[in-house]
DNA sequence: AATAACTACTTTGTCGACAATTTATCGAAT
DNA sequence: ATTCGATAAATTGTCGACAAAGTAGTTATT
């Protein structure tokens, strides 16, 4: 879990937090101008920080930026959304075939007690928890892929756009209690160290999930 | 194409690219450590822009940086080289999934060309042209899949650190005759739209590329 | 009235200096 | 001799100011 979380030291790090928090939960609008001057007042720093915070979340996709123009917060799309679930396809498809290979019984085990206290949840329709017992049921199978690239480029890239297109769709979760079956499946899967059938698994759930919101989101 | 080498219009710009180039090509080594002031006399640029493109070569991630502390070119090893590849196979398979369904049959055909160049190439024993070659094969589907995240994640992300292991390890291509007839394989399966065979062939193409680099990584 | 060029203004890119943190050096104590 | 601590040197983080590029507004010319 050390990986998902590199706690902020420097100055920067905050701001560079603190922005994208800002920008996924919509308190920065999609496609607002950010104006370095006026960021730096905003935040109480120097322009040289808001610029460092603003090139890291170029890099977390979220933020556009063009030379001696400026940089703007992503505009959000059904085009957009769809490229954004074939990538999570194609990569947590292959998390979960590593993670059926690399992890431990303890963590399978803790795994499936998730999925109970997730399940519990459900019943008792606790809408906040279903979506947060989503991303950490996704969470730790990508941690469980133990492939760096994998964690880093889906946590640390992919996920805070997922967070933000759920944000911008008032996402408070339908669709519950088929995921938390195909959750089921999966960690079946995992736990029989079938990787075949973990990624296919995984791809189906996530395809499923993509043509939810896609639903949505052409009949709002 | 426009869309691989957006042309370096800032100061930073070039550092950042001239010290990508510098890095993969192999000038500055594996695990150096990025001093500030010192890159910033040998390139003549201030430490503000070596600062930022350090920052853009940690998210190419073929540097590390530490608050406080500095930052690293990272050094290559057996296990992330199997890390990056099984990315590979994942993106790079979804990618000829895509380019199945989306490459015009104009771009096809330019594709079954360059296969045609490339095998004229290779039989008259050109060395350097087989790895442009099969570079450019793959960028094409790449780019054929029209696929925002897949292309910046791949082309921006990846690639860089692929080349930097065939140059670290001094690859000048194998099995080269054995690819030629996968690469035209794939392409077949594109031409007949069958993106779940373009998929998993792309899938092996890349996972027997890896063992090869990877016989070639533990025996030398 | 529309376009072009010039000017004034705003915003981004770059620089050198200062502050904070880490690393190296040296001396003292066990 | 080794380890610990304090001080000095070096490196990174942050800041404010200047340079360069872009934007807008105004005037002049057709």
């Amino acid at each position: 879990m050390t990986l998902v979380s590199e706690r902020a030291v420097t100055n920067s790090d905050k701001t560079f937090l603190q922005m994208r928090n800002d920008i996924v939960d919509g308190v920065i609008a999609p496609g607002t101008k950010l104006s370095e001057t006026e960021l730096s007042t905003k935040y109480a720093v120097s322009r040289a920080v808001i610029r460092e915070a603003i090139n890291r979340l170029v890099a977390c996709h979220v933020v556009e930026r063009k030379a001696n123009i400026g940089a703007r917060v992503v505009t959000l799309s059904p085009e957009g959304l769809v490229e954004l679930y074939q990538v999570r396809e194609s990569l947590e498809g292959m998390a979960a075939r590593l993670a059926a290979k690399n992890m431990t019984d303890a963590q399978i085990e803790d795994l499936q007690q998730l999925l109970n206290a997730h399940f519990d949840k459900v019943k008792s329709g606790d809408t906040y928890y279903q979506e947060a017992g989503d991303v950490d049921f996704h969470y730790r199978i990508i941690l469980g892929s133990q492939n760096q690239h994998l964690i880093n480029v889906l946590i640390n890239g992919l996920y805070h756009l997922v967070r933000m297109y759920r944000v911008q769709l008032g996402m408070a979760g339908p669709r519950v209690s088929t995921a938390f079956d195909e959750h089921k499946n999966i960690v079946q899967a995992i736990a029989y160290r079938d990787e075949e059938l973990a990624e296919m698994l995984m791809r189906r759930h996530i395809l499923y999930s993509k043509n939810n919101i896609e639903r949505k989101l052409l009949q709002p």
